[in-house]
RNA sequence: GGGCCCGUGGGUUAGCUUGGUAUACUUGUGCGUUCGGGACGCAUAGACUCCAGUUCAAAUCUGGGCGGGCCCA
């Protein structure tokens, strides 16, 4: 069958389309729930969500954080201690006014991120140095009234969100926690084989209530930026209204510095999007619900002598220590290859009467579409370097994208006959500091500031380089970047 | 916040102007033959978003709800 006759026509070309295709025909998410923004988890996108999760448990349960899991119900009361934090989120919160019949004397709300949840609690916990650093993490499901066009995984109403708190006795070891998060990010990241830009935002986009945000960004194929996660530093702006306070060595009370560092199912949104293509989704080998397929080739006479070698090689496999799904449904092998193409099982292995006699397999690979013959004798040595080849391709593919995503520019003139020869991305440069300057470039470009780029993962420091401000022509070494973003 | 559009089996859709019998493809199910890139035959199942109105009669016309989408601020 020829490429163009193909049942399920995916074109990566117009990416928006393409996107909401490759959720449903890979069903990694049933959109049908009759709440907009709200989906149902599948089989298929909870066993990569679950993948994902266990990552950033790995991470933060090595770096000492403790899992929590908080209600989910917050009273009105607590909510409103923080005075920007509720200017904030106030818009978007779903409200619960009451129980059964009656009304409610203190509205509850459904948490939108948990620091009004989690604080009063931390004020109870919190009582020496001793009990300091604190952090903590949960994996719990938010809830955000979004009124936007809602896109399964990137803007939904109902978030699959981790979120990591932590309280220390000074603003050091608050500033060292972020860089912790930092290196968090640059593991996560790596396993999932998303590149990302950790990029300060300007004051006017911080998360409400913080002394400053560290985006997390990677790129689509849309050139548009996705935030995959921020980082925050609170310093003493909640421990205040919250009284997390402790007694010091100095006999003193003073108010803890606090950080919060979340990351969402926008993950998986990016995994998606980064690495899919017009065959469906690619899976990075780390977090692949399944790393192989084995689909067995059912010929005349032979069904139950191959079946029974299938089923001995799933087992094999399985003590190896790989994920392994035997496809045994009774359609024909083309229509399995297919499937499992969509879902993205990085490889496939094809068993049938030949590979027996021979002493091989088949191995089929997502990411190239090559095909070649294995050794049983050598399975598991092959099958790892392979898993690691597609995990390196990935890798690059996506570092590529990001690489050919940012360009440096002077001056607006470059910068919208950049925009004008075709090429799209982010656009860095240097900014002297004004209002009137950003938004004149942010017109000018038809971008927004995503803000000030990081010098590098582990020194929390921007980076600096001298030039002239791109709208003014002041020099300035401050530098930032602009891009348009989901 | 302002404006516009849409809702028919699991999916895609015809029919709506001019009210009466709902079309096709796909998918699902059963049986048989098949199985190295989406198999074939036969049989079979499945829908007009909800409420109210007009009417002898509503998928079709009117109003409202619910759900979905787009554009502008």
């Amino acid at each position: 069958m020829a490429e163009d006759e193909r049942k399920i026509v995916l074109d990566k070309s117009n990416f928006s389309e393409w996107y909401n295709d490759v959720v449903d025909v890979a069903g990694l998410s049933e959109k049908r729930y009759p709440i907009k923004g709200m989906n149902v988890w599948t089989p298929y996108g909870w066993k990569i969500m679950q993948k994902v999760d266990s990552i950033i448990r790995r991470e933060c349960d090595a770096t000492g954080h403790d899992e929590v899991h908080f209600p989910l119900l917050i009273p009105k009361t607590e909510f409103q201690k923080e005075a920007d934090h509720i200017k904030g989120f106030d818009a978007e919160v779903y409200w619960v006014t009451h129980g059964g019949l009656n009304e409610l004397d203190i509205p509850l709300l459904l948490r939108p991120t948990s620091e009004t949840a989690m604080y009063p609690i931390f004020s109870l916990w919190v009582r020496s140095h001793k009990d300091l650093p604190l952090k903590t993490y949960q994996i719990v499901n938010t809830f955000r009234y979004e009124t936007k066009m809602t896109r399964s995984f990137i803007r939904v109403r109902e978030i699959h969100f981790f979120e990591a708190h932590t309280c220390h006795d000074s603003f050091e070891e608050a500033e060292k926690q972020i860089r912790e998060d930092c290196s968090i990010m640059d593991k996560v990241g790596s396993d999932l084989c998303l590149p990302y830009l950790l990029v300060k935002r300007p004051d006017w986009d911080k998360f409400a209530g913080a002394v400053y945000t560290i985006g997390v960004d990677t790129l689509m194929p849309s050139k548009k930026t996705l935030q995959l996660g921020s980082i925050h530093q609170y310093k003493e702006n909640f421990s205040k209204p919250y009284d997390i306070k402790f007694e010091g060595s100095d006999g003193e009370f003073h108010f803890a510095h606090q950080t919060t560092y979340g990351m969402s199912e926008r993950l998986i949104g990016a995994i998606v999007g980064v690495h899919g293509d017009d065959k469906g989704v690619i899976m990075p080998p780390k977090i692949a619900p399944f790393q192989f397929v084995i689909i067995p080739i059912l010929a005349k006479n032979k069904s139950e002598m191959v079946l029974e070698e299938a089923r001995k090689l799933r087992q094999e496999m399985t003590e190896m220590g790989f994920r392994i799904k035997l496809d045994e449904r009774d359609t024909r092998p083309g229509s399995k290859h297919y499937d499992w193409e969509i879902k993205g099982v990085p490889i496939r292995i094809e068993i049938g009467p030949r590979d027996i006699e021979k002493g091989t397999v088949v191995f089929a690979r997502r990411d190239l579409s090559t095909k070649s013959f294995i050794e049983r004798s050598d399975l598991k040595a092959q099958a790892e370097k392979a898993l690691d080849e597609i995990h390196s391709e990935l890798r690059k593919r996506a570092d590529d994208i990001v690489d050919n995503g940012v360009k440096m520019v002077d001056s607006l003139d470059d910068g919208t006959k950049l925009l004008g020869s075709g090429w799209d991305g982010i656009i860095k440069t240097n900014w002297c500091g004004e209002m009137d300057c950003a938004q004149a470039m942010e017109k000018a470009l038809d971008k927004t500031f995503l803000g000030f780029p990081m010098k590098d993962v582990d020194s929390g420091e921007e980076e600096k380089h001298s030039g002239n401000c791109m709208n003014c022509g002041r020099p300035t070494d401050t530098v930032v970047m602009l891009s348009k973003s989901y």
